[in-house]
DNA sequence: CCGATTTACCGCCATG
DNA sequence: ACCATGGCGGTAAATC
């Protein structure tokens, strides 16, 4: 089960994320137990154009070592601009194309990882199965860059070639990934049952009513004809989260919107977002964007 | 599914 | 005035 380690330096013009490689100045693969790992950067303020078509090569998790690189991702109708703070990590699946301009100095780590290995490695990991990873975008994740700072580590100069050393770790780090970035859902645990698409759309939006006014979670599972238990239980199953971190979620991604297009004072951002409190907000907006609200609107207006 | 226990979050305040 | 940080108690949420 166990592939070993070997790094090789590519040459070709373009590596296998669609980056030109001639603006490459350090380029470094690690094949671990299930993960390809890579080192990537350049200072090279004008990367251009990165393009993959959609494959089934499971999923990307891309850790941005320096702050200051910048990116415009495209989609079908829009296109959003991301700034990486250091540590932002942002995670896509391979099976959607993508297409995004890149900007800035350039340091990252990245890691490679199919469904099948994700599984493997929770099997192992005695975690629920999951085979799946959530879309992320600038995520900080300190613990993350230990980890894979460890990997890409110097003894003598040289990169460990221990095979040992190298897939035990890449085994804690795809434990590590599966945890933070696991989506709980698409395993068929009878155990557990999901929750009903129209129960799901029922919860989601009593909750969302509760950015302002108040709704309990007894109510919300008795609206869904379910015991307070099965319902939070069947909801983590099919979100992967509580209701209260979704709602979390859902706040915070208000506030960000709020905070690009009006000139709110935080205060008032915080109450129009369901946080009855400016330094509750802040707070929980930093954990969840790794940034301060004052910081990210000031570093979004350029 | 229910009840007990633990955890986390929220709101409030103080402070720089 | 505005924003960031931190402590603290009560309570809803989440787990067992």
């Amino acid at each position: 089960m166990v592939p070993g380690s070997q790094i090789s330096t590519a040459s070709d013009s373009v590596d296998s994320f669609g980056c030109p490689l001639g603006k490459l100045k350090d380029d470094q693969q690690i094949l671990g137990a299930g993960i390809k790992f890579y080192q990537k950067s350049s200072h090279d303020p004008a990367l251009g154009r990165v393009e993959t078509p959609a494959t089934n090569r499971g999923f990307l998790i891309g850790l941005s070592i320096k702050a200051g690189h910048r990116r415009r991702v495209f989609s079908q109708h829009h296109a959003t601009t991301h700034d990486f703070a250091e540590n932002a990590v942002y995670v896509r699946d391979f099976s959607e194309s993508y297409r995004a301009d890149l900007g800035g100095a350039f340091h990252f780590m990245l890691m490679e990882i199919t469904p099948a290995s994700l599984a493997q490695i929770a099997e192992g990991a005695e975690t629920p199965t999951v085979t799946r990873l959530r879309s992320v975008s600038e995520e900080p994740d300190p613990v993350l860059r230990g980890l894979t700072g460890a990997l890409f580590s110097k003894a003598n100069g040289q990169l460990h070639r221990s095979a040992l050393f190298v897939d035990q770790l890449s085994i804690a780090i795809g434990i590590h990934l599966l945890q933070k970035y696991g989506d709980g859902r698409a395993v068929p645990t009878d155990s557990v049952p999901a929750l009903s698409r129209r129960r799901e759309k029922l919860a989601k939006d009593l909750l969302q009513s509760r950015m302002d006014g108040d709704v309990s979670i007894d109510e919300v599972a008795s609206a869904c004809n379910l015991s307070r238990g099965t319902f939070l239980r069947s909801f983590r199953e099919t979100t992967g989260k509580t209701p209260h971190q979704w709602l979390t979620q859902q706040r915070v991604e208000k506030a960000r919107a709020l905070l690009l297009d009006s000139t709110m004072p935080l205060s008032e951002v915080a109450s129009a977002c369901g946080f009855s409190d400016q330094s509750h907000f802040t707070r929980v907006f930093s954990v969840a964007t790794g940034a301060t609200p004052g910081v990210w609107r000031r570093s979004r207006l350029s």
